[in-house]
DNA sequence: GCCAACGTTGGC
DNA sequence: GCCAACGTTGGC
């Protein structure tokens, strides 16, 4: 059973054709507990919609595949990261992560406003207003529409 | 730049 | 354990 996701990324810091021209990728810096247990909670071969947020072009601008879970976020342990962790020890690590591969980068964007007008907030948390969290599930409903109304290349 | 909507921290 | 203050995310 593959389980579809979405990761926000501020294309700023991290963007869609970052990951394009690097392949492979941990996705570290993650420190919000809800986020973090659906990292924990993915398995290889889920898929992740990559989403650029605090941008003039925001929405879903590809896809990426999950290749290694349970990786321990290394920043934790580093005291020169903004994702230092000083509670975090070896011994027993706060923050997993996961590894991902590109898949695509989406021709056109599906952008915010398009996903606001053909989902509500209760189907799709990510255009709930206010909504923070930067990474959750894709229920198979949202992704069946989006392969409907758009052409995913790699969606399955 | 503003601010809504949280999540975290720390005093008590 | 409560909750006020503070910090952050991210849309607008």
């Amino acid at each position: 059973m593959k389980n579809y996701w979405l990761l926000k990324s501020e294309p700023d810091v991290y963007s869609i054709d970052d990951l394009a021209r690097e392949r492979i990728s941990l996705w570290d810096g993650v420190r919000n507990y809800q986020a973090r247990n659906f990292l924990k909670a993915m398995s290889v071969g889920d898929l992740a919609f990559f989403y650029h947020s605090n941008t003039t072009h925001k929405g879903i601008v590809g896809l990426m595949e999950a290749i290694e879970v349970l990786v321990v976020d290394p920043t934790q342990f580093d005291p020169g990261s903004d994702y230092y962790d000083r509670k975090a020890t070896v011994e027993s690590p706060r923050w997993h992560t996961v590894r991902f591969q590109f898949v695509s980068k989406f021709t056109d964007i599906i952008t915010l406003a398009d996903l606001q007008y053909l989902f509500s907030g209760e189907e799709f948390p990510l255009v709930r207003r206010g909504n923070r969290l930067s990474v959750m599930p894709v229920s198979t409903a949202i992704v069946a529409e989006l392969q409907r109304r758009y052409s995913l290349s790699g969606v399955v």
